[in-house]
DNA sequence: GATGAATGAGCATTCATTCAT
DNA sequence: CATGAATGAATGCTCATTCAT
């Protein structure tokens, strides 16, 4: 890479990241351009040469921390070696959501975008096959010992179920604290599985 | 009502008439407060005599759209003697999505805030008794013929399913149109309510 | 009038007058909204109450000179009790080619626009018949004790060319002063009403 | 030329024709000079070796039209063959009207600026004495048979009232489309022409 | 000579809110 | 209670110009 290329790439990180930072602790509402580019270090214009608004640098970022969530949650699963697709969806669902646990500000910027639309959006950026999550779902689908009828569905009604009800049991605690709250989506998880299963392979 | 009190009211609801027409065309940021009044035919002044800001409207209309919607699928419920808990839970929901069918600018309006919270929400504002919904839903609950566990988080995880879910489906067509994934969704719930179940009574 | 509707005028009157000297004294192109305002001393908002934009004001003024300057001339024309229509129309010119050399500036202004066009924009605005330049015009002409072929065309190239080449004459005092070049211009002027008439009445 | 002047020629006249392109699609208050250089296909940095600003371009391709328009009307009375200064000058400005009646936006462009001003700064760029038009003119007035006196004044009153009248009539068909006004302004001509008329040879 | 990334001053415009009438 | 003129801070965005490569 040039320099040239590396002072552009060092630019437009320093935005993502200082946009990252304000979206979160002010809200996307309440940062201004003007926000991000004093505290990026870089001149206002500059911000244009890189995005086309706030929004802009904001889908950027959902698509970046989404992808990201599910790359750490496959990684983590290919090294705890599990097996059975009941047992790895639950392993992923598990792991993000001890990650957003973790990190309140990011469940709250990706919020109720952690669904199909945006996942299948980020894929598309993802170019390279090893890094489509959906690929890789898919895959995990096949491997099982059971045949599988309306995957489509299957996994969107999982991913729904578990980012809108994780979303409110995390941030509200609400009808109950999310420790408590696992088992019983886990358990739903489980039934929703079993009801597509169409007999072992 | 005094005539004083009559134009009052006059007053407010032609401005919550006109918002949510506004919101749901032109979307609630590009809404400016000068497009309400001029076009509820109001002066500027009188709009911060009735509400604090742009939000405060918004939370009102999105309360009172909720808590519609609710009603009328009780109501419906309610002329179709409707028996057993599974049966009624599925009528409401059924009737809620086919409401929203037919209106997508509510739809995206209240968007994904068809949620307990808002649920919640909308029944601290609704005062008498007959009208509080998650206390109807309670007596749907007890007077069905099984026992259940942990009603409130049943409760949750259907509300969640079906508006997450609902919401995409409708509005996107993913991973298939709404009428589609209907019965995907009430196999869903019925499991759901199956796994809560504790013995009859 | 009200107190309101007299404040309202003179604040738009404090902006069309600033924006006046600024115009022609800057330029139209470096005169920003903020030099208007911040000189007539009234907020910036106040500006867009009154005036879409700055060539909104710029047409306002340019109407409203050029109806000045021929009312003025005509006006004139009735004290002095000036008979038949070359004097006529050759006292109006040199009345308003007198006034522009004593305002550099407004020449300047409203430049080029001394035009027909300009003329009859200028009359739609001036409501009552007895502001209306053209039907003066008109009317002198019918009072004539000839009879005139193509008067709209005759009355349009002597304010074409009045227009233009006093212009030029006035600022670049080019090929010749206009003190100069006066006799020129009625001399031809005289010609081009000569070769209109038709017979006498 | 060398080939590297030749290159330097080739970004000039790209810069030339795309900004004369610009100018007359969008006005020139609405063209950038980043529009200009993305559309010429050169760097940013570039424009500022050939020219000073947006206005500096202007300058030259107005001079550069006029000549244009000028040079091919006088080449073809030359072919033409006219004789006599009123056939002559008729001619001219015969042709010009009609080569600015088929190209609307070329007139659009260069409007008022169709004026002595102009031509006499366009002059001043033409070095070589052939192509000096004012010259031409002035040769054109010694060729004929007759005396004239104040021929710069004469010019003058007939090229302003051609190009301020012909402006309005052909873009404006104000009074009336310029076909129809032609009769009247070569009538015009010729008087003016004869008004400064001092004897025969 | 040529490039184009970076600059940052500069500008138009919006809009929530106030308050005298 | 209602009005709507006035405010002016706030902001998004443009664009001519520079200069290191």
């Amino acid at each position: 890479m040039g320099k040239v290329e590396e002072n552009k790439k060092q630019k437009r990180d320093a935005l993502l990241n200082t946009a990252y930072e304000l979206f979160t602790t002010k809200g996307i509402h309440a940062t201004a351009i003007s926000d991000i580019v004093k505290r990026a270090g870089v001149a206002k214009g500059t911000f244009y040469l890189y995005f086309r608004d706030k929004y802009d640098v904001k889908n950027n970022l959902v698509a970046h921390k989404t992808h990201e969530l599910f790359y750490r949650a496959g990684a983590a699963m290919e090294t705890a070696q599990m097996k059975g697709l009941e047992d790895q969806l639950i392993f992923i669902i598990d792991h993000i959501i001890d990650d957003l646990m973790k990190d309140l500000p990011l469940l709250n910027f990706i919020s109720k975008n952690l669904v199909m639309g945006a996942l299948r959006a980020t894929l598309i950026t993802g170019k390279d096959a090893d890094n489509d999550i959906y690929e890789r779902f898919l895959s995990m689908v096949e491997e099982d010992i059971y045949h599988y009828q309306d995957v489509d569905v299957m996994l969107f009604t999982i991913v729904e179920l578990a980012g809108s009800a994780g979303y409110n049991s995390i941030l509200y605690k609400e009808p109950v604290p999310i420790e408590e709250y696992k088992p019983f989506l886990y358990r739903t998880v489980r039934l929703i599985i079993g009801s597509h299963r169409a007999g072992q392979k």
